[in-house]
DNA sequence: ACCTGAACACCGTTCAAGT
DNA sequence: ACCTGAACACCGTTCAAGT
């Protein structure tokens, strides 16, 4: 494993202050502070902070697998994705970062070149097609679902239940799919919804939904 | 049309300056001077910024349209979510300080108990599949779609052409997505995607697999 | 009791003064 | 030439001093 420069160590080292610290306590000074050096030292190998945030962008970029060769497509693309989940969980604060960046970075352009390679040449599909399905996947390419809300309108433990009787009045619905939900897995009854069966679902309804528009010869052209 | 109270006038007045200002600009000493009052004044109406970001997400909220009757479900779904598609294009800022948030406010949860609502006593479907649908859908129930980059890698006119024979070589793919495009409207020939119909795209997508899955008598239970 | 200005604890970044 | 500390122009919010 090569070392890196002294750029590579300050990107790594600013991707483990924000996982351990979070991304809200990463400021120039702290990150500073945290590798014993005055703050104006880090403007040596950074251009500001916004070049910092790209860097620690491509780090968590890096860490996606490479793209498998064997096997279906769509499999193949089904896998990369989760590839990506999987590195994007590592660091909860790299989807909010990379959804406020707003240049990609060389290291994004080549995994998204390869993922709609796998669309051209592993599956045919149409550059048409291709480009469209890339928009409907949005940012789940990253493994990620902005969610509605990333925390349930009170999740206090207590709170929850006394709560209940007057928010089932007013948003039946919403207390109805929270509640009577059947288990996917033993471990996640009763506390909230199993984040991967969702990502699988919605990207499943897309691949699938992809697959047969390719088999039917649709064209964005001869639209209804 | 009701007045409102003086809190409902400084939410809006703060949507109006997001609006016209942009939301980065958008601090508590710069509205209290857009005000002509001090900073402070705005502490007796709100508790502090979090909370007046949250009713300037409600103001906007407050602007998708009711839900229409007639018709059948998954056409009222999707009139409803184009609708608050325009409502978060009224407002750029709206969808990034969304995300944001962690905890629905009433408006919000109105939104979506009702829109849970279509798909329950509207269409028929299981609380089950409701449910994964809703996340399905994501952040498209608000009408936007977090893109992969919401600016192209050199948006300047020049640029554009001169970076285009490397990036060519580097990532095929991606500009054989980005040029070889059918058009879909005279009005966005060769200057960016049709974001209206990249949405629409993954909508249909999204609800045309969703209704598949309703007519097989899906459940989470029977999946393999 | 109410209002409000100064002050506090931050932030990213500039820049001139030191070596 | 290089490094670095103070300073600048902000920020959200506290709080004590004025009325």
């Amino acid at each position: 494993m090569r070392r890196g420069g002294p750029l590579t160590c300050l990107l790594r080292a600013a991707v483990a202050f924000a996982d351990g610290r979070g991304i809200e306590a990463l400021s120039m000074r702290n990150l500073a502070q945290e590798l014993g050096v005055v703050p104006m030292a880090l403007y040596k190998h950074v251009a500001g902070k916004e070049q910092l945030l790209e860097g620690m962008v491509d780090v968590v970029v890096g860490e996606i697998d490479s793209p498998v060769g064997a096997g279906d497509w769509k499999a193949a693309v089904r896998q990369r994705i989760l590839s990506a989940r999987q590195a994007l969980l590592r660091h909860p604060w790299a989807s909010r970062v990379m959804e406020s960046r707003t240049r990609p970075t060389p290291a994004v352009l080549d995994y998204l070149n390869s993922l709609i390679g796998m669309f051209r040449s592993g599956g045919g599909l149409s550059a048409d097609l291709a480009h469209h399905v890339m928009h409907a996947l949005g940012s789940r390419v990253w493994g990620f679902t902005p969610d509605l809300f990333p925390a349930p309108p009170d999740s206090t433990p207590g709170a929850r239940e006394d709560a209940l009787p007057e928010t089932a009045a007013k948003y039946p619905y919403i207390v109805e799919i929270a509640t009577a939900r059947p288990h996917h897995s033993a471990t996640t009854v009763g506390q909230g919804c199993d984040d991967q069966f969702e990502f699988e679902f919605a990207l499943d309804l897309l691949l699938d939904g992809c697959e047969r528009l390719h088999h039917q010869g649709w064209t964005s052209a001869g639209r209804s």
